[in-house]
DNA sequence: GCCCCGCACAAACGCCCGTTTGACATTCGC
DNA sequence: GCGAATGTCAAACGGGCGTTTGTGCGGGGC
């Protein structure tokens, strides 16, 4: 029974590794049930049966992409937190912490990696309300443990306007992700040459620059309450 | 006649109205002829009629908000180069030529303001591929531009570098874009209040530094054969 | 006065959508 | 072996989609 179960599950895995696929090249609304089921070999019944509905395909396949992001995010802050037992980490250590799990964490699914790229990428551009509630839960924690310890690491930049280059930051990291596996434009060659792995090091030093900006300059009021960042 | 063309025009304003409010809302893909007919107070053939098909509808609103802002981004870094007379220029001033606009291109929709920068990022945030050819195009002009200008104010940056980070910039912008007018979220607070305005300040200092990253400590070719930038 | 042109409209077209149904095969627990 | 559970399938359902058609109306040019 172990094994003809694991046998049993194969359509289900066909039909989400089809869905997985045709969402990362065409995005979630431009792809219907019928595509998925032909492309997976299954009846158009199939998605229906064992997902229950389109929607709830959709947001399995969001959280499979997205919380292992999430999760890794988490246990690098808290790496680069305990390596400086509280003191304020370099931003760079922290931004490498958020961004570097983008390449690095577990992969759920078996997409190629720019295509695996190019979904987390639209999935970051999504409304974080039409993500399941656990995954945006999940992602509202982590960015507010990312924030508070950017808070203590960049003093003399105040909380609100932390909040901004944050959201600036995550901004350039979803269209970063898009980059990636561009199809066959001027430009994509360098992306497609590069890998991920370079761009994160390039965006962490334009971040991280741009985190800093000023503070060696400007004198304001040291860490006001932390602000909320909603992504 | 004269006012009889303009009387005859009204509903063809209304339709274009309709659409352009309900493509800011809901975004392009979730809005359909019947919603933008039936907002109009217009027939369902009335889209048809008027604009041929939806999709010719789609790039009428796509070149109405993005054509001036491109022109002005034009105009403005002329401007710019103009007053440095060939030398090189601040990057903050060539950010605020390449910003601004945002905020200041003269609209030819009659959007509230939030609204109208949503659409905006909407549209930013989609593939070249689906602007109308026309507009994409002017756009690649201006970019690349920018990116000629941007290589000579920062001759210490290597080319393929700048191409990077001019797109972690423009991501960037895309992003607060969208973040205007946040329907109801913790963080939407400061965001409506501060407005594009204010958000463009911080914005511009922010990507500054991050373009600037650098340059007082590597060395580096001096400004290679300029890479292509495609948004 | 007549015709014609610009426009609005209700109705219908064919298509694709997500989902449901019921019949049928297969495998399981016992 | 035999009911029950599980999975697959063709077919159909109702509804929304973009678009087309044909009719009717009104004012302007000749």
């Amino acid at each position: 029974m172990r094994e003809e179960k694991i046998a049993r599950s194969k359509p289900k895995q066909q039909l989400l590794e089809a869905a997985e696929r045709l969402f990362a090249e065409r995005g979630f609304e431009a792809v219907s049930v019928r595509d998925i089921t032909k492309l997976a070999g299954a009846n158009v019944a199939a998605v229906n049966y064992h997902f229950g509905d389109r929607e709830n395909l959709v947001l399995l396949v969001i959280s499979r992409m997205v919380d292992p992001v999430t999760e890794e995010r988490m246990a690098r802050l808290e790496s680069v937190e305990k390596k400086w037992s509280g003191k304020a980490a370099p931003v760079e250590e922290m931004l490498d912490a958020l961004t570097r799990p983008l390449a690095t964490a577990k992969r759920k699914s078996t997409l190629p990696e720019t295509m695996h790229h190019r979904l987390l990428g639209r999935i970051f551009s999504l409304p974080p309300e039409i993500w399941p509630d656990l995954s945006a839960e999940r992602m509202r924690q982590m960015t507010g443990r990312f924030m508070r310890a950017l808070g203590k690491s960049l003093p003399t930049v105040p909380a609100e306007e932390l909040v901004w280059r944050m959201h600036f930051t995550m901004g350039g990291m979803a269209h970063m992700l898009l980059l990636d596996a561009l199809p066959d434009k001027p430009g994509k060659s360098q992306a497609a040459a590069v890998g991920l792995d370079a761009m994160i090091g390039r965006f962490i030093r334009f971040a991280a620059a741009g985190l800093r900006e000023g503070v060696e300059v400007e004198e304001t009021k040291p860490a006001g309450p932390q602000a909320t960042f909603d992504f």
